[in-house]
RNA sequence: GGGUGAUUAGCUCAGUUGGCUAGAGCAUCUCGUUUACACCGAGAGGGUCGGGGGUUCGAGUCCCUCAUCACCCACCA
């Protein structure tokens, strides 16, 4: 079969997927190795469309498990989709509010149904892109994050952690969204910079001898105020602690209190504590037993708990109000300008209320250490490093972990709550019930679900059936976790703990972080901005390996970086490079392409070609190992296109050697396979015709040892043709060019070889003559240049003249350093001497040139 | 307030424990249709490696410091 003279990657991606699904390529094997490789796919949003990002998480594990995979290892790459619990629910709810409905129109199964079907609908989106991407997943091992086992494991973990006394209920402050109506992690709020005021409120003492001045970015929480902080050593204020203050607006007499929380320098040195509003001031009223007040409630309203006027007003509403009171009563004693953060809901952007909740919440304190005590000891190897200390500082700070979410979206928590006793909760799997009866008592289930990351957490295990299947006995630990940089913290961290708490060991050997992939100018991608770019048209464009080629280029881990048109498109012509490279040897060797495997080498470049190689798979192999995919890459490029193609395929036009040629192609495809599995298996098949081989379980390749003597021979002519080339470049002459010399041997040799590369005329030798002597081999040669035009030449010896003497000063200095010949490693001592003499050499015979010619102008 | 990363050619970026005259792609300029490829070939120009100190025989690379940008964490009301 006959490949067309353009690559047309739309013609063959389906076919060469299709074929390998149908091989059960994907699935795990050993193929002559012990080790196994595995990795599972961060599950992207079952719901969404992947963005761009996503085909550098594709390509980047897939790379790895590609070069895993032909090694031989068992190699695992498992898929899976996210229920995305709150993330899908805004997005139903957007739907919903499309058809005038809200979520408040259905009980929280109902939203579950619909949910459920909506996901569905929009999954096969989702699969067809990965296979687009060129995905080598096990698509019979296909995870989704509702999958009974991924939920009875959340069940297990629960239940696990109530028994220890890790999980427990309380009534904590929750950062809360009164739009949607639930309950957020730390994590997950949003905190932007925001232009208020700061009011100085006067707070009169009981006892009327004199007033206490506050200062405020939230007045209408002082309804909830119950004490005002001052610290123990302020001269201003430590004679009133224990006196009460009057507080305004109400009838309520608060305690003044010392706390060495409270900064003296900010305001007026005097806090109002509003324990049920602010989580500094929770925290103060656990220290000194002080009441807790709910003033706002979960609609964002003033609750039954303040004074008549204020009553089921809107927060805002109110602080407007309650400020005009105290300016009526006189009590506002100033307002000032003042910049702060304030939490936001990520989703929907409404100001994040801290209220009072009764929610489930893990005790972090006994994970984090463990955890922290494994990083320590780099049980786990991290890409970039820096990543790990980060990570330490994280888990060193961690507060415990609010698990409950007030929506329909996501595993119902298994507890139940005795209807007559709200203190008497127990764990029941029956979540399918409302209620159930348990020794004669009737319990109710907890409305709430699992916040996402709760079952996340275990899926580098769950996800491989822990604890009997298989799979988890077989692959766990992971091989590699890759994932982004933003969710480090909710999830990688988390991975580590609830491994290490449920399995006993570290979930994977190494975590390799991958940046973001940005915009074109740099910014970040977001669809509200309408800078995303989707994959599909570039694949479509461009092709699947062009893309996966083009965004790994040039990334290192942790970086972000901005997408690259100009990278994709040059990986495109890459591929074709790669295309017309097989074109050409398959018209030289036939269509019964075999390659030997230990082909003869018969020319100086079989051997350079050969050294190359080998070069090429150990070094490949060595950068895929260390995760240096870039590099890996680079040097697949330039292998290809600079050693193979510009140099050994040309010189192969005057000296073929049809066994290397073909041995090259073969060595190429698998080595670029990885990187561009599409284009290289497609060429594969063409080449192979009825054979049934696949390239993508094909053998990583070794070069055999190498006469390194003879590939240096090339070197030679290579500079040899590049001086030639420069020169007629710089003067401008074409044709009938020829290089004369007195009897070597080497040019003798390889003359016909040099005549074609350097594209002159011909190469004789000569008893005498006179013309622009080469400067770069070590032989006696000139091109037969006449002395007018050798003199356009003149310039250029001149300024490779003054390079080098410079070259051969700075080598000289070096070596009169007596510090440096003393310390500098000895090999490095006689490279610079040998460099030296090279150095000399090449300036004295500038220097005759250029003698030559300037004396006769 | 704390932390991390970035700052290298016109643009986008590589550059592993310090060691050949600092690299790539794109862009620019000059040639070129030669047994595959114009999504091509040959050649060229272009960099005080953000500033300033220091350690070292030797620093783009290590240390200190400053500046600018980005992101993350914290949240003193």
């Amino acid at each position: 079969m006959k490949l067309p003279k353009i690559y047309e990657p739309n013609l063959y991606e389906n076919d060469i997927y299709a074929l390998w699904e149908k091989s059960e390529a994907f699935a795990p094997k050993y193929r002559g190795s012990k080790n196994y490789y595995s990795q599972v796919m961060p599950p992207p949003n079952a719901n969404a469309n992947l963005h761009i990002g996503y085909t550098l998480v594709v390509a980047l594990e897939d790379i790895a498990a590609r070069y895993h995979r032909m090694k031989g290892d068992a190699t695992l790459l498992l898929p899976g989709a996210d229920h995305a619990g709150f993330e899908t629910q805004s997005v139903y709810e957007k739907h919903l509010a499309k058809t005038g409905k809200s979520r408040f129109d259905f009980n929280r199964d109902e939203l579950y149904q619909q949910i459920w079907d909506f996901v569905a609908l929009n999954r096969g989106n989702f699969d067809n892109q990965l296979r687009a991407m060129g995905a080598s997943c096990d698509w019979s091992r296909y995870t989704f994050t509702l999958d009974e086992k991924i939920i009875k494991r959340a069940y297990s973990t629960f239940k696990k952690m109530w028994d220890e006394k890790l999980i427990y209920r309380g009534e904590r402050l929750v950062n809360f969204c009164t739009f949607h109506g639930t309950g957020f992690a730390d994590i997950e709020v949003e905190y932007k910079e925001e232009q208020s005021k700061l009011w100085h409120i006067k707070y009169p003492l009981t006892d009327g001898s004199g007033e206490v001045v506050i200062a405020t970015t939230r007045p209408e929480t002082m309804l909830g105020d119950t004490a005002v902080a001052i610290h123990p050593k302020d001269g201003r204020y430590k004679q009133l602690v224990g006196k009460t203050i009057k507080l305004p607006l109400t009838q309520r007499e608060i305690p003044i209190i010392a706390d060495n929380f409270v900064d003296m320098k900010f305001g007026t040195g005097a806090v109002k504590i509003t324990p049920a509003h602010d989580p500094n001031d929770f925290d103060m009223a656990q220290r000194h037993d002080l009441p807790m007040i709910s003033v706002i409630d979960h609609e964002g309203k003033l609750t039954h708990d303040v004074p008549m006027p204020y009553r089921s007003l809107d927060a805002e509403q109110a602080r407007k109000i309650i400020v005009n009171d105290l300016k009526d009563l006189e009590l506002l004693d100033k307002e000032e300008d003042y910049t702060h953060n304030v939490g936001h809901c990520y989703k929907c952007g409404t100001v994040i209320q801290p209220l009072l909740r009764e929610q489930w919440f893990v005790d972090m304190q006994p994970l984090a250490k463990t955890a922290i005590a494994v990083l320590r000891a780099n049980k786990i190897i991290f890409h970039p490093t820096t990543k790990k200390t980060q990570l330490i500082n994280y888990l060193k700070g961690l507060k415990d972990w609010n698990i409950s979410r007030q929506i329909a979206w996501g595993i119902p928590i298994p507890a139940f709550q005795n209807i007559e006793d709200p203190d008497d909760w127990i764990f029941d799997e029956r979540v399918e019930e409302v209620s159930i009866e348990v020794n004669g008592k009737i319990y109710r289930r907890d409305s709430d679900v699992f916040d996402t990351w709760f079952s996340s957490s275990s899926w580098p295990y769950a996800s491989l059936g822990y604890p009997k299947e298989p799979d988890f006995k077989e692959f766990y630990p992971l091989s590699l976790m890759e994932t982004g940089g933003e969710i480090l913290y909710p999830w990688v961290s988390r991975m580590i703990m609830l491994g290490l708490y449920i399995t006993g060991e570290v979930p994977f050997k190494e975590v390799y972080i991958h940046g973001y992939v940005m915009a074109e100018n740099g910014a970040k991608m977001s669809k509200s901005t309408g800078n995303v770019v989707d994959p599909l048209p570039v694949i479509k464009q461009y092709g699947s390996d062009a893309l996966r080629m083009g965004i790994v280029a040039g990334r290192s881990p942790g970086v972000n970086r901005g997408y690259d048109q100009r990278k994709v498109e040059d990986a495109r012509n890459f591929a074709n490079k790669l295309w017309n490279v097989a074109r050409f040897i398959e018209d030289k060797v036939g269509d019964n392409f075999k390659a030997k495997t230990n082909p003869k080498p018969k020319t100086s470049a079989d051997y350079w070609i050969l050294y190359k190689l080998q070069h090429l798979t150990d070094q490949v192999g060595a950068y895929i190992e260390q995760y240096r995919f870039s590099e890996a890459y680079d040097l697949v490029y330039h292998t290809l296109w600079d050693d193979f193609a510009d140099w050994y395929i040309e010189a192969s036009k005057s000296q073929p050697n049809n066994e290397i040629l073909a041995y090259g192609l073969d060595i190429i495809l698998r080595v670029t396979h990885p990187f561009a599995p599409f284009v290289t298996e497609t060429i594969w098949q063409t080449l192979n015709g009825e054979g049934d081989s696949l390239l993508i379980t094909s053998p990583w390749p070794k070069v055999t040892d190498i006469d390194t003597q003879k590939a240096k021979e090339f070197e030679q002519i290579k500079a040899l043709v590049s001086e030639i080339r420069y020169i007629k470049g710089t003067v401008h002459l074409r044709d009938n060019l020829r290089l004369y010399h007195k009897g070597e041997v080497f040019l003798n040799q390889h003359g016909t070889l040099i005549k074609k590369l350097a594209q002159i005329e011909d190469i004789q030798e000569v008893r005498d003559g006179y013309g622009l002597h080469l400067t770069s081999v070590p032989f006696a040669c000139w091109l037969d240049i006449d002395q007018e035009t050798a003199h356009s030449f003149l310039e250029q010896l001149k300024s490779r003249l003054v390079d080098q003497k410079k070259l051969v000063e700075r080598l000289e200095t070096r070596l009169a350093n007596k510090a440096y010949t003393k310390n500098a490693p000895k090999e490095l001592i006689e490279e610079t001497r040998t460099q030296l003499e090279e150095a000399k050499e090449l300036g004295s015979k500038l220097y005759n040139e250029y003698e030559r010619f300037s004396g006769s102008t």
